[in-house]
RNA sequence: GCCGCCAUCGUCUAGGGGACUAGGACGCCGCCCUCUCACGGCGGUAACACGGGUUCGAAUCCCGUUGGCGGUACCA
């Protein structure tokens, strides 16, 4: 099995492209085949280096690899050339310098009776753009692993043009040749190129009877159901997170980027949902493969990357934090402390769905809180705050270690020993800690702060409250 | 306009003539757990677009309607 994928460079790579990416990525893993990178660059307006470059940091992130590639459309223009020149040569295709405005004429005058056969702009064989003759009579059939067999009736088929007038080729052209050459067997992409098969069918069938290939076989399609935005639309930038880059900078895991893909338009069959690479190699197949489309469900996606979260070994998970941060916030992130980050992760690893949130919740550990916010001073470090707060100083001040069970013990004392609640020992010290209301567990956050900062803390805010306090 | 694809809870889907009182997951709601936030547990809400056929029997097959989407470029 050899498939492919090729992305155009008119922009990032977004969830779409991804997927697809994705399809044929797990069906050449999973069958011992090559998946080949082609960069369809013919639109030379449109395709940019930056946006080459945007997919392949794309691919490589989300750690899809490829055997072949990248292959630049662009670069086999001459290629392109040679097969245009056998086509005209034989009579498969022909220049006219027919306009759009004028096919649209044809169109407008002939409707559904036939498509448009060059008429009254063929013959001359110097300029104009090439068209593909297609045969008024017969079908074009697309076999789809997906869909089954699509019949196109060559009647209603327009000849394409295959190449400008200045000879460089387009897209339903350069896909045939460039597909045939690299030895394709499955062309697997989005369902909007379905329309585009039954032109790069006859192609194909052209170039073989031109000789170029004869023997070769003609690739099996399988057409994805299109991705939408969560309002049914074409998915864009105001649907959030759209493209690859921005579920990375969202905080997003590679891994469950590629296990909520490949739930968008496939099911393994059973009630599976979290599946591991592994697995989905394993598991994908084609035939099983959706032909609804499917919406992009950004709040399922977050659920999943929390599982996956949950999933990985706090080192590791310490490590792709890390990571985040460097590119992320790169203020912070030389800052850390491997050890120290490691035991914030390990604390905070089931409190968070993205990477993102890892940040607000353990920035305590490695920097004092700045401010706390007013209301929520008033909230917790009104008299009876400042009050316990004083007090669990003082305990914590005396304890003989500072570990867990230490810090535990002690603020159960206290509790006890007041006679109140949890929350009204425990808010006010992780108010003087955090600066917020929200921080992982109280007893870990302590212990890990270390005796000294969580005095210095307590202090620090116990100072700034008296005064407005007593106002 | 023409050609084509698609149609099950809000979303992703299971389902391929009787196993359907239509299953699972996310979300949402409620309860439990609980030091905050989460996690976890339990329960609930919610769908076969519509109309005709075929059949003893249809979410499943056929036709039509409606709706959504794609193509109809000297874009990809």
């Amino acid at each position: 099995m050899r498939v492919r994928f090729a992305p155009s460079p008119t922009g990032a790579l977004h969830i779409g492209g991804a997927r697809t990416a994705l399809f044929n990525w797990l069906l050449a893993r999973g069958s011992g085949g090559a998946l080949v990178l082609r960069i369809e660059d013919t639109d030379r307006e449109r395709s940019t280096p930056e946006n080459v470059h945007q997919i392949v940091d794309a691919l490589r992130w989300l750690e899809l690899d490829w055997d072949e590639g990248p292959i630049f459309q662009s670069e086999r223009a001459e290629r392109h050339r040679e097969a245009l020149g056998r086509l005209l040569a034989d009579g498969h295709a022909y220049r006219s310098t027919a306009t759009a405005q004028d096919v649209k004429e044809y169109k407008r005058l002939h409707g559904a009776e036939r498509g448009f056969r060059g008429e009254g702009r063929a013959g001359n064989q110097k300029d104009g753009a090439v068209r593909l003759r297609v045969p008024d009579e017969g079908a074009t059939v697309v076999h789809d692993a997906i869909r089954g067999d699509t019949r196109f009736e060559h009647i209603h088929l327009d000849d394409p043009v295959i190449a400008r007038g200045d000879g460089s080729v387009l897209y339903n052209f350069a896909v045939a040749v460039d597909d045939l050459d690299a030895g394709i067997t499955h062309v697997v992409r989005g369902e909007d190129h379905l329309s585009n098969t039954p032109k790069q069918l006859l192609v194909l069938e052209a170039l073989k009877a031109a000789g170029i290939a004869p023997e070769a076989a003609l690739p099996l399609y399988a057409h994805l159901p299109l991705l939408h935005g969560p309002d049914g639309k074409k998915l864009s930038k105001r649907h959030g997170a759209a493209s690859v880059q921005e579920l990375r900078a969202a905080g997003y895991l590679p891994a469950a980027v590629r296990n909520y893909l490949a739930l968008l338009g496939w099911g393994a069959g059973d009630d599976a949902t979290i599946l591991s690479t592994e697995q989905l190699i394993e598991r994908f197949a084609l035939e099983r493969v959706s032909r609804n489309p499917a919406r992009f469900d950004e709040a399922k996606l977050r659920w999943m990357n929390g599982v996956h979260i949950r999933e990985l070994p706090p080192a590791m998970l310490a490590g792709e934090i890390a990571g985040y941060l460097e590119i992320e916030r790169p203020p912070h992130a030389h800052r850390l402390d491997p050890e120290r980050l490691q035991r914030a992760v390990e604390i905070s690893q089931e409190k968070i769905q993205v990477l993102s949130e890892f940040w607000p919740l353990a920035r305590l550990f490695f920097e004092p809180p700045v401010a706390i916010d007013e209301q929520t001073r008033e909230r917790w470090l009104d008299d009876k705050g400042r009050h316990t707060l004083a007090e669990t100083r003082t305990r914590l001040e005396h304890l003989d270690t500072f570990d867990e069970p230490a810090v535990e013990t002690a603020l159960l004392d206290i509790q006890g020993d007041l006679e109140c609640k949890p929350r009204e020992i425990y808010q006010p010290l992780r108010v003087a800690l955090s600066g917020t209301t929200v921080s992982p567990g109280i007893f870990e956050t302590v212990s890990l702060l270390g005796r000294e900062e969580t005095l210095r803390r307590i202090d620090t805010a116990l100072e700034h409250t008296h005064f407005s306090e007593d106002t």
